[in-house]
DNA sequence: CAGTGGTCTAGACCACGTG
DNA sequence: ACGTGGTCTAGACCACTGC
């Protein structure tokens, strides 16, 4: 990463005073850090240049990159760390493995929790789900089923569907195989990283078949989560459908 | 607000290197600014004093300043409106009237909402209520209970607990003569200003009153919702449970 | 035009992590 | 000792608002 190429910006600043395509210097140079993410410039967990680097790169002043960098750790894209540099946000460490996971138990003890793979299948995408995943009605897609166990009780039944033509390689076997969450595992076998996403929660009544995967009586209620995953550049990555049994969880949420 | 009690900081840094209890400056000046909005020495919806002005009297340059009330504008204490000033926060405004309401209508249109008052009653806390509180058990406590009305279909049923020291005057007569969000009443009522809620979600199954209430059949799946909110310091001064029906509506949420 | 917050710079010093 | 991000300052100029 030591070649630095200067980016296109002339003496006079980038912009014209009162322009609608305003923007500021830092915005610019945000920009460009999301874009060398995107890229893969950085993979996730490793540090992307300091910010006096970046500032020589990128012609601007340590401020600039600063004030840039300081909005991408509010996003949570970027780690800053005192002292050793500033890094890739990750879905692979101990520390944020729960990230996007909102369930918690009632008492404060955690107990251990598992993860048994249902089912992994191609499919075509239906209107819905292609319309979710910003795709067409009949393009391919991956379609996974899944439970989650805390302290070997069922608690998450899972329905995930991902982009047939992102995620080729995506098997039942090479599920089996991986211990650990599936966004790591998204990281690093196919190179999306998830950075954002947006929930709707709903109360629903069991259905048969989900009674029994989760072995809880019909037609109990369940908290139904419907997730849309998101990677640079705010393109949808995964569509979820979670339903939770919160009898001894409940999802979390802080409102500021 | 032209008296400028300058504060009491020495010349030297008002911390020791290697100090436990170091905190940066502008994690003070924040603190001081904090401790102004919880005085009422500025009212929500007023301006606080312009960042020059605040930096004179705390004897600390703009910057610093700056920094502090970019946080408090962060976690929505303070809105910065540029070339009129920075304001505090409040709940009586149409563009942040549902700042806490996260529940969405499935599609886009947005009907007129209404509010019924059921109950509002003295009582004394139970165990629970005065925990969430941080009050005693026994302690006095308002209990009020509301549906609120989506184009007239009965949707949230509230019940809702607050310290009774605190919200003396709080009557059923006061809250049918209040047009408005509950929140903006607290603020010009009672000078008790909701800066940010914890809340935890299950789903559970209407009991026969609720099922009434919210015109929906018995065992019917609800969202409950209870929430905890806080003013500022993080002191409690709300506990509500709400059950929503989530048929037409769901709850929306970000993660990131 | 004056006053406010928003951007950008340059430089000094501090705290932290690693060698 | 060195390099990283963290804090603090001072000053210039820009953009928005209201008189």
């Amino acid at each position: 990463m030591s070649d630095s190429p200067p980016i296109d910006r002339p003496q006079t600043p980038s912009r014209a005073p009162h322009s609608a395509a305003f923007s500021p210097l830092y915005q610019q140079i945000k920009g460009l850090i999301l874009q060398g993410l995107d890229r893969g410039e950085w993979k996730p967990g490793e540090s992307i240049p300091s910010e006096l680097e970046l500032a020589a790169r990128f012609q601007v002043s340590q401020g600039t990159v600063r004030k840039a960098i300081d909005e991408l750790a509010a996003e949570n894209l970027l780690i800053r760390r005192q002292g050793k540099g500033t890094f890739v946000a990750t879905h692979n460490e101990a520390k944020v493995r729960y990230r996007f996971l909102r369930l918690a138990p009632d008492d404060g003890r955690t107990g251990v929790s598992s993860s048994q793979i249902l089912d992994c299948r191609r499919a075509k995408a239906s209107a819905e789900i292609a319309a979710a995943l910003d795709l067409r009605a009949g393009d391919a897609v991956v379609n996974m089923r899944r439970v989650l166990s805390f302290d070997d009780v069922p608690t998450i039944l899972d329905d995930i569907w991902l982009p047939g033509s992102i995620f080729k390689g995506l098997t039942l076997e090479s599920l089996l195989r991986y211990r650990g969450p599936v966004y790591a595992l998204f990281e690093t076998e196919f190179g999306v990283s998830m950075v954002r996403a947006e929930e709707k929660l709903r109360a629903v009544a069991a259905t048969d078949v989900q009674a029994e995967l989760l072995r809880i009586p019909p037609g109990s209620p369940l908290l139904q989560v419907e997730r849309i995953a998101y990677t640079y550049g705010d393109r949808p990555m995964e569509l979820r459908r979670g339903h939770y049994v919160t009898e001894r969880y409940h999802y979390r949420n802080s409102l500021n």
